[in-house]
DNA sequence: TATCCCAGTTTGGTATCCCAAACAAGGCTA
DNA sequence: TAGCCTTGTTTGGGATACCAAACTGGGATA
C-alpha cells in the first residue's frame, strides 16, 4: 500500500480514538517526523481527512477537527429517514444469510469484550443494517454519520444498563427485519436512534466537568 | 486563493460540463501544461477531486469518474427520504424571506434562459429548499446526490413539455411549504423525484444511439 | 511599564528532482 | 509468422529545495 495511505489510516485512526485531541495543531513538520515520511504524502493524507471532515484549515494552520457537540440532534434527524429507509428496504432485500452476519456480528461481542469492541460493534451494525437495504448511497451516507458520531461516543459515560437496552435495541430491529416486518422495524429504528441520542446527550451533559478537566472544549453543548 | 483551489474548481467544472470526457485519462503532466503549475497543487486537486469521487485511481492511473448510469435508481431511492424530510422540516422551520428567495430563483429563470441556467436552477432548487430543513448534513447529502446527478442531466434530450412540467412540479413542493401542508409538500417532493428519474431514464433509454455516438460509455443502462 | 517594531524563525505553498514500476515498440528467436 | 524479450520512455510516488507569509520574542521607545 501507498505510503499515503498508510499515513492516512494511522492519522484518520489517532483522530477517532482522541489520541490526537479535537482543535489540536498539525504542523506538516511533525507529522513529517511522527511518520518518518516527507511532507509530499503527508500532504495528500491531509488533503484526504479534509475531505472527510476529520482535519480542518485554520487559516493556513491544520487542526484536528473540532467535536461539535451541537451537532448531535441534526445528525439523529439526519440519520431517522435514511435508517427507517434502510430496514424497510432490508426487509425487502436482504438474504437470510446476510442478516444472520449481522446477526452474528452482534453476538461476537459478549458482555465481558473490551470497551473498543463496543464501540466498533455499535458503529458497525448500524452501517451493516444500512448495507442490506442494497443501496450504496444510504450506505455511504450512515458510514460518513457514524463517523461523525464516533468520538462523542467515545467521552459517553456507558453505564452497563445503558448499553443493555442499546443492546436490546438492536437485537429488536433485526428482529423485525428478519420476520419481515418493515413498519415495526422502522418504528424501531427511530425509536433507536433516538434513544441513543438523549443517552449520549445526557451522558455529556452530566459530565461536563470531566469534559473539561479532560481538555474538551463543550462547545455546541447545550 | 490557493493555486490547488483553483485548479479543483476549474477542474471540477470540466469534468461536470463533460468537458472532459467521463472515463478519459489524466496524466499530472498533462494537467500540469494545461493549468501551468507545477504537479504538487494538480495532485492535492486531484486527491480533493477523488474525495467527491469526480475522479476515480485506475490502477496507478487518474481517471475521470465515469457515469454510471445504474446508480439512477439508488440515488432517487436515496433522495425521496430525504427531501420529503426536508420539506417537512422546511415547513416548520423556514421563515418566509427564504421560501421567498427560493420563488425568486425559479422566477429568475425564464423560458428563453439559456440550457446552463436550466441547468443549474434544476439542480440549485434541490439544494436549496434542503437548506430550508435548516440541516446541514441534509444540505451536504443533497449537494452530492445532485452533483452525481449532474453529468446524466447533461445528457438528457430535454424535451419542452417535460421541462415544463419539472418546473410546475417544483413551483407545486414550494407552494405547500408556503402553505405550511408538510406531508402534502413531501408527497409532491417525492413524486417529483421519481417523475424526474423516470423522464432521465426514458430519455437516455431512446438516445442510446446518441450517447455512443458522442463517445459515452452507456454502463448500467438497463 | 506598556507598547511598538523589527529581525529571526517557523510554517505552509510551490517547484523540481530522483526513482521504481508500468508501458510500448521494436527486434530477436523458435 | 507468432510470441517473447529487451530496452527506452513515460508515469506516478516520494524527497527535497526554495520562497513568501505568518508568527515570535526581545529590545528600543515613549
Amino acid at each position: 500500500m501507498s505510503q499515503m495511505l498508510q499515513i492516512h489510516d494511522q492519522l484518520r485512526e489517532m483522530i477517532l480514538s482522541l489520541d490526537l485531541g479535537p482543535g489540536e495543531r498539525l504542523t506538516e513538520r511533525w507529522l513529517e517526523s511522527r511518520f518518518e515520511g516527507s511532507r509530499t504524502p503527508i500532504r495528500a493524507a491531509l488533503v484526504r481527512l479534509e475531505g472527510e471532515e476529520l482535519v480542518r484549515r485554520d487559516g493556513r494552520n491544520w487542526i484536528v477537527a473540532p467535536i461539535d457537540l451541537g451537532e448531535l440532534e441534526a445528525l439523529a434527524e439526519f440519520r431517522i429517514p435514511l435508517e427507517t429507509t434502510a430496514v424497510r428496504l432490508a426487509c425487502a432485500r436482504a438474504s437470510a444469510a446476510d442478516i444472520a452476519a449481522v446477526e452474528e456480528m452482534l453476538d461476537a461481542c459478549q458482555s465481558g469484550a473490551p470497551r473498543e469492541e463496543w464501540h466498533r460493534v455499535g458503529t458497525d451494525f448500524h452501517v451493516e443494517i444500512a448495507r442490506l437495504s442494497g443501496n450504496p448511497f444510504i450506505v455511504k451516507a450512515i458510514k460518513g454519520a457514524m463517523t461523525r458520531l464516533s468520538r462523542a461516543r467515545w467521552l459517553e459515560v456507558w453505564t452497563e444498563p445503558s448499553r443493555e437496552q442499546a443492546w436490546r435495541e438492536h437485537r429488536r430491529i433485526l428482529g423485525f427485519i428478519k420476520a419481515n416486518d418493515p413498519e415495526a422495524a422502522a418504528r424501531e429504528a427511530a425509536d433507536h436512534i433516538t434513544d441513543t441520542r438523549d443517552r449520549l446527550l445526557r451522558s455529556l451533559n452530566e459530565d461536563r466537568r470531566g469534559l473539561r478537566a479532560r481538555g474538551f472544549a463543550v462547545i455546541g453543548l447545550r
